[in-house]
RNA sequence: GGCCCCUUCGUCUAUCGGUUAGGACGCCAGGUUUUCAUCCUGGAAAGAGGAGUUCGAUUCUCCUAGGGGCUGCCA
């Protein structure tokens, strides 16, 4: 049973930017995939031609391309088993539907998109609970198990138009295990006999998703929770194709819940909530709104793919920093959750940070280098290092380094007012200038050499540190707070620490 | 409404019948720090409710409640 080549798809529809609850579930394929050296697909599932947002297409793939999560074929890479777009197999999916009719697992139904409009209208003024096209109410609609044969050959001949229904059968329990769920089971009076074949000639996901699972050799199929009503159909399906000795093995994953309230996380809860849903940044064609992204806000790759991980699943040790290669050796699917599961952007941020420790000053500095170019600072690689190693505790992001340590860049422009009010007086303007004279004759302007003549100029005062220091901190950075003053003076040089403290004489009377 | 799925700290979760119910995020307190952040230490914080099975249930079964999904010629 386990001779089957692991094959597996991530099949998303491209009516919109890919969320974050779809990055998950193709990270999980990705997962799966590579854990048993398996394949993963990427299929483009464009059967609702109405829905189709320009743009999308290319964004899931470069959203997957972000995360690192390369598909070994499908759309964009090509393969044996192409194409890998639905609209693109148009041609494909009637022969099936023809195959289900002529074994009698499914029908032609002429009724109209106003009729059904009509009957579930009518349906509901009388009170019934929701209306649906099954075994029992077929009998009252107009298709070729109601008309006679003549008449459904008159009215396909004469090219009115038709949908193609599966037939259910009555009160048949269908049951299926699921790798996440275990056994599911439903009974056929409570599903209804689903549109296969729309009447504009494309195949409904339905039809597709079956057709082109077999034809493509998909061996699981994981896809989120919101498919588990639909996965009878799809094993009754597989059942009338003849399928069933290599139906693929399903797996439904817990949805992405809202942080807040109840439901599944949407597009909206974004901007409602202040942090992504994306993972890169979307401009809606129409609209032209912009939608942040992950990758646009600062977020590591790596920490992103980390944090989706665990939105779900857990390996059931402690560890909690994965790297894609730890992830696809630790992940089981058996182990993912069943319950959904909230967002929770500070864990999120906290997985940044962490991924942020973890890189060198060097490769910190790499990524620092365009920032700065981008805002107009020059600085050298030594020099950003050198910060970077001054202020990379504090920083979630890498931009922080900029935000938190401007004045390792530039000189103040302007100054913090609750200290310059609390501690900036004659006596403070007095300690600054005494500094500056005693610091001119220091010939080593390392970082301790300044805190013992720091310390000395205290000790021959008679006064503390707390009397001096926030007034040194404020001339010399702007700030009321901030890393050791000793080493940020080091890093300025002497030069430098001595113009921005007469600057601040200066600037700042009393 | 109907059907299906789910239910441990505020959140993500560990526990595969016997634990002081563990960890992480966040929060609070103390320590370190001239300051802030970091860091260290500590703390508050959970088995939805009710039956049953069992020597023993968070763990198994059932019921109730709550949450989620689906209920389209959308995926």
């Amino acid at each position: 049973m386990s001779e089957r080549k692991v094959r597996v798809r991530f099949a998303p529809s491209p009516t919109g930017p890919l969320h974050m609850g779809g990055v998950r579930t193709a990270l999980y394929n990705y997962l799966f995939a590579k854990q048993h050296n398996g394949d993963f697909l990427l299929r483009i599932e464009d059967t609702d031609q109405t829905r189709l947002v320009p743009g999308a297409e290319e964004y899931i793939i470069n959203s997957l391309k972000w995360c690192g999560m390369s598909p070994d074929e499908g759309q964009s890479v090509g393969g044996d088993y192409g194409p890998y777009k639905q609209s693109e197999r148009k041609h494909l999916y009637k022969q099936y539907a023809d195959q289900l009719i002529n074994s009698g697992h499914a029908y032609y139904a002429f009724d109209t998109a106003e009729d059904l409009d009509r009957v579930r209208l009518m349906a509901k003024k009388a009170g019934t609970a929701n209306w649906q096209y099954n075994n029992v109410t077929r009998e009252q609609m107009k298709n070729s198990l109601t008309l006679p044969a003549e008449e459904t050959a008159a009215k396909l001949a004469a090219g009115e138009p038709y949908v193609i229904r599966i037939k259910l059968p009555r009160n048949e329990e269908v049951k299926f295990e699921d790798m996440i769920r275990g056994w599911v089971s439903v009974n056929t009076n409570n599903m209804d006999d689903k549109v296969l074949f729309k009447s504009d000639g494309m195949p409904t996901y339905h039809l597709a998703n079956i057709v082109d699972d077999h034809l493509m050799n998909i061996s699981h199929v994981i896809r989120g929770e919101e498919w588990l009503p639909s996965a009878p159909l799809h094993i009754l399906m597989y059942r009338y194709f003849g399928w069933e000795g290599t139906r693929p093995t399903f797996a439904h994953l817990p949805l992405l819940l809202k942080p807040d309230g109840n439901g599944k996380l949407s597009k909206r809860d974004g901007d409602r909530l202040g942090f992504p849903v994306f993972p890169l940044q979307w401009t809606d064609p129409e609209t032209g709104a912009i939608s942040s992204g992950y990758k646009e806000q600062g977020y590591f790759a790596e920490a992103f793919v980390n944090m989706l991980a665990f939105l779900g699943w857990n390996p059931g040790t402690e560890q909690e920093i994965f790297s894609m290669n730890e992830l696809i050796e630790s992940f089981n699917i058996e182990r993912v959750n069943k319950a959904g599961a909230k967002y929770d952007h500070d864990k999120t941020k906290w997985f940044n940070q962490q991924y942020l420790r973890a890189k060198s000053n060097e490769e910190l500095t790499e990524l620092l280098m365009p920032m700065l170019a981008e805002q107009n600072i020059s600085s050298t690689k030594e020099y950003s290092s050198q910060v970077i190693e001054l202020v990379k505790e504090r920083a979630y992001f890498v931009a922080d380094i900029i935000t938190e340590g401007l004045y390792m860049f530039e000189a103040p422009t302007e100054y913090d007012e609750k200290t310059l009010q609390k501690k900036w007086n004659s006596e403070a303007r007095e300690h600054v200038s005494n500094l500056i004279s005693r610091f001119s004759d220091l010939s080593d302007f390392s970082s301790s050499s300044i805190e013992a003549c720091f310390s000395s100029y205290l000790a021959e005062k008679e006064t503390g540190f707390g009397k001096v220091g926030p007034g040194f901190r404020l001339a010399v950075t702007g700030k009321g707070m901030g890393p050791s003053m000793f080493e940020i003076c080091a890093i300025l040089g002497k030069e430098e620490t001595i113009s921005r403290m007469q600057m601040a004489l200066e600037k700042l009377p009393v």
